[in-house]
DNA sequence: TCGGGCATGTAATACGTTACATGATTCA
DNA sequence: TGAATCATGTAACGTATTACATGCCCGA
């Protein structure tokens, strides 16, 4: 009966729209991505489950390939689940990072390697400050009102920017740090 | 044959002292588990595999229980595997935050419960900046090179206190938001 | 003596990814 | 015509958590 996680994603995604699992599936990738993922083959069943726990319901249109299209679209109890759930505090952190794992056992790497590492990851990171920042400012003016449907949107790249600003500054540090090794 | 990442996180654990399972647990926990975590159910069989991969060598003593208490070392070959992997760019940034997922789908909830949450998070980043901070002062003035196995801890645990001390401003700044929702 | 920590090990279950199978439509 | 995209669905596999079972030692 319990919902996992992945439920409230998608009854998240559905509270803004009514979609098909193939939709949900891409709407994962980009823009829920940035903080959470789930391939097809975990949506499909889910969204069964939602639809036989009475959080969405599901219409059947003719489709283009040998099954029907199914589009699904949250209730007035998927909405109140939602937001009950909302505001709960989550279970636990985030707490899987492997450069921070690499960057634990690189005393025992080249300090050379682990620059070139630590320089790259930067970049990567300074990119994505720029991506952020141009979707932040595609956002309309009604993004900073709490009942938008896109203030989460809104709330959610400001914190990837500055998240993504403060790795790129953490691994520049550590390319210098791993730079002067034996001049102190 | 292909090492899973928590087999990393073992040698890398190893790497800086031999271990038994029981003890790798609980270092998992901490300080590793700032960034990694595993259960003892997913180290003892990787401990298994490490060794017969001749990553690791074990040792047996008489124990306690009804078990022989095994002692696990790294081995040279381990020790090139661990700085091989430490410098080879990470294969995917960490994409599952729960507190990001709800901030996500928060337009559909009541804002001052939501402001709450928001000031009872922000508290507890604030005191992990704290926690951090006092980790931080406690490692010696060694830590600071690069090839000391204390580096390490110093460049992850400096990275927590940014990263701690980010998520707490954004909390606050997401409670100042859900406070004036009608006002601009 | 009783609970908690040390210490090993297995089993059940849940969670999640990848690959496969099917087939229509669209566009180069 | 042939690749890409839309679209559903299943199966196999790998990864990870939780619970269980055993039993010693130590301190309250």
């Amino acid at each position: 009966m319990a919902v996992p996680t992945l439920g409230y994603a998608l009854l998240a995604l559905l509270a803004k729209q009514p979609n098909t699992a193939y939709e949900l599936s891409q709407r994962v990738r980009r823009p829920l991505g940035y903080f959470w993922t789930a391939s097809y083959g975990q949506i499909h069943p889910q969204l069964r489950e939602l639809t036989a726990a009475g959080l969405l319901s599901e219409e059947s249109v003719a489709g283009p390939g040998p099954h029907d299209k199914r589009v699904y679209t949250i209730t007035a109890a998927g909405r109140d689940a939602l937001a009950a759930w909302a505001v709960e505090p989550p279970r636990q952190e985030p707490s899987r990072d492997e450069l921070l794992l690499k960057t634990y056992a690189i005393w025992t790497a080249e300090p050379e390697q682990a620059r070139a590492l630590a320089l790259s990851q930067a970049a990567i990171h300074r990119q994505r400050v720029a991506e952020y920042t141009a979707i932040r400012d595609r956002l309309g003016r009604e993004a900073a009102d709490p009942a938008h449907p896109d203030f989460g949107s809104l709330a959610t790249v400001r914190y990837g920017i500055g998240y993504e600003r403060h790795r790129a500054q953490w691994c520049e540090w550590l390319a210098t740090q791993l730079s002067h090794r034996d001049s102190p």
